[in-house]
DNA sequence: TCGAGGAACATTGCATGCAATATTGACGCC
DNA sequence: GGCGTCAATATTGCATGCAATGTTCCTCGA
């Protein structure tokens, strides 16, 4: 390795982790193309790590379901359909439903301001157009309410299942009608979990899912013909 | 290692696959002691393979939640506290429930004649007081019963969770009265798929569920005292 | 020209070696 | 005797080497 080499080395110990979050975002982001084969000279170079932890890598991703080993061919990028993403998003919407319910039962004092803290943040990156931020405040505040069932069971799974299929959610709101409505579902969806009304939280997730990956969906279908 | 004790060797890509599946087995079974640290080099002799499919295991029990890696000191069995359990199944309720709703509408004739057999077959091991094929039936039609909603997605989240929680479902049939009311009930189960009555399976699944859970946390509490 | 066969090459799966870190146990001090 | 310190040992994390397997591409015959 040249003097040059500019990537911090993840600490002992936690090199796996490190990949594993990488490759996820290479995926994810599409820098690795659906379809493709991952070369592990190229990435063990490109992260400046051993094979070992890429390997250790590969597993975790495969049982998460974004790449297919074969065995002495190697990691495949898993190719999603809409259908397996829709397939996805029907798991969220049903883990969400547990969440929102307990949620709102369980959900500290603290809890509902942190949610509605992170809500006027995304409000305003909204406002500034920042779509990746908006992005991620949004997701951590679905995050937070299934949090606040305190289930970890729950957290768990339905964090995993975020990960699988972030890139695809992602494209609903490029759309600026879509992006607004979204935005304004997150107000009642913010009220009503202040206001404890876990059946209606549930009913309003649900809606706001189905109404983002119908806009998604279409982007999708649009970008590929 | 003595002369004799020459296990089959796993084939060439499919040893970490193999190494993980025995070492949740024998968490599951309890071979393993909940809470107690885990020796590479043991298990290495054991099982007879190296460290590397070994330890790729070992994340991926990680990520299942059944064993911790702390980094320089090594994996431990996770312990499983009541609620813990107690919350995934509140998890593989939902899961259940989504499932039920889905397979009622979507699932083949060829799936119904499937659970129906797997039910005489569970019914015929109730009999013979096989407790072990009785345990294994049931999860067969209980994944079956979500496999016929047609999401991978689904399938795939439910069985991980299964999984994790295998040791401590088992625990409920112990008891005579319940293993009885459970046959009852599984009874109604295949009737209602057989029916296509989406929202009774859901409601008869959840209930078996909880009537399950209550009986196997009793005999925890009451083995731990 | 096309396809079968096979040698050269690339890539993977696994075992193992080495360095980093934790754990154990002996020793001296209070 | 209890406790802190430090050396000896055990164990882990990762890099790397080697054998097994897949892939490529060249040759040769029809």
């Amino acid at each position: 390795m040249t003097a040059g080499s500019k990537h911090l080395e993840a600490p002992r110990g936690t090199r796996s982790a490190f990949v594993t979050e990488r490759v996820r975002d290479m995926i994810t982001s599409g820098q690795l193309e659906p379809g493709s084969r991952i070369n592990e000279r190229v990435l063990v170079e490109q992260l400046n790590i051993s094979r070992t932890p890429l390997r250790e890598a590969f597993k975790l991703l495969e049982r998460e379901g974004l790449i297919s080993i074969r065995p002495n061919v190697g990691a495949t990028v898993v190719v999603f359909t809409m259908d397996d993403v829709e397939a996805s998003i029907e798991v969220l919407i049903g883990l969400e439903s547990i969440g929102a319910e307990r949620a709102a039962e369980r959900a500290t004092e603290a809890e509902i301001a942190e949610v509605s803290e992170l809500h006027d943040r995304m409000v305003a990156a909204y406002g500034a157009g920042e779509l990746m931020d908006y992005f991620h405040l949004n997701q951590d505040i679905h995050q937070k309410i299934v949090d606040a069932a305190k289930n970890p069971a729950l957290s768990r799974v339905y964090a995993e299942e975020c990960a699988r299929i972030r890139r695809f959610r992602f494209a609903g709101n490029r759309d600026q009608a879509r992006w607004s409505r979204a935005v304004h579902e997150h107000e009642q969806i913010r009220d009503a979990f202040a206001r404890r009304e876990g059946a209606l939280l549930r009913e309003l997730l649900r809606a706001h899912h189905v109404a983002g990956w119908k806009a998604a969906r279409h982007a999708f279908e649009a970008a590929e013909s």
